[in-house]
DNA sequence: GGTTGAACTGAACGTGCGTTCAGATAGCAT
DNA sequence: ATGCTATCTGAACGCACGTTCAGTTCAACC
């Protein structure tokens, strides 16, 4: 046997790469094998060769469409102006982001240390992009005397690991739903930088 | 040749925790394996089941002291009365315990899903207690009317996600000093739940 | 100075790894 | 019906894994 009615390469690919992005999400890149992966899609582990060239860059793929993905995102978000409605924006965006793809998230952030340098540079950057899209508004809103902060980058790092620590804790369907948590994360993330809640 | 001049169990022992330590922090669990960290050692992966009876115990092993010596620390601090005080001290021990052993709170923080489950329970617990004094800090300041928060448990979690965030980028020697880092963060947590900074 | 025992070596065990590839199969075009 | 090609199998490759253990070495003690 082999093609199976109705399997194509359509079908296999995102289901090899949502099977690998749940395992590794899961029991971390390294503890996860190529076998397991193929057994979650239904196949043999040369199968999965002829969706990706080996096992690294499926990792590297996930954390990139990942990225791209919250980049593209955060920037078809609707235009505001004041650095306390954009900030109010972000937090609210990064949080509804982030806990719609746990896994993906999860992923991004903790298997860094498993890319090779290239790979790691490369999605480094595209982190860095992002990062840069919330310093630029603190440092706006500092300039307009709206924020009060020491520290733009320091502050940006804060209150980015205070908002992705969301997906350490919340589920669907728990005792918070999504708006309310968005709107307690991005309250706590005004006033952190000092805008009167 | 085996036993050398000067080598003995008190010494082996803590070197190959430090190397485990050090490696499970830089590469992760799964990806370390015996055989590197004997050779940091400078033994033969053989030489490791004296002093560990496997591999996850010696991950379990690190984790629980990471979490004891957290918890020892917090409890051996002066007391201080009232809540913003007492939540101004928490973030500044929080930050400066955590800085001071990056990789102990790496593997803590970042290997909890390759515990097995017994272990993982262990240490879930102590984690558990840590933020449950935070809770309790948070609760008291709310109860008398010092902070404002939707929901202290949440608080708690985004409040300790922020804190522990600063491992991800402190380095020894940077920008910022270790006072420096540690007032702006306390002074971003105490923000954060509605105190005037 | 012979004996003891803690500390360690070095080789081996079975297992599973990532990856390759010749061959089998099945849907599609002709 | 036949041939084509994308898709997948199943076996194999060499290698590294965690763990075990009989044997070796050396400081310490009698």
């Amino acid at each position: 046997m082999a093609r199976k009615t109705g399997s194509h390469s359509e079908i296999t690919g995102p289901r090899i790469r949502a099977a690998a992005e749940r395992l590794f999400a899961r029991h971390g890149y390294a503890a996860v094998s190529m076998r397991q992966i193929a057994a979650e899609v239904g196949v043999q582990a040369g199968a999965l060769y002829l969706y990706t060239p080996d096992k690294q860059s499926l990792l590297a793929d996930l954390m990139r469409d990942h990225l791209d993905g919250l980049l593209e995102a955060l920037d078809a978000l609707p235009a505001v102006t004041g650095a306390v409605a954009r900030l109010d924006q972000f937090a609210r965006f990064h949080i509804g982001y982030h806990i719609e793809r746990p896994d993906a998230v999860f992923v991004a952030y903790m298997e860094l240390r498993n890319l090779e340098s290239e790979n790691f540079a490369a999605i480094e950057a595209l982190r860095r992009r992002y990062e840069d899209r919330l310093e630029a508004i603190l440092r706006d809103g500092r300039a307009a005397g709206q924020f009060a902060l020491p520290d733009t980058k320091l502050a940006t790092l804060a209150l980015i690991a205070m908002l992705t620590g969301v997906t350490n804790w919340y589920r669907e369907g728990g005792r918070l739903g999504r708006a309310e948590v968005e709107g307690i994360y991005a309250d706590m993330a005004l006033k952190a930088v000092g805008v009167a809640g």
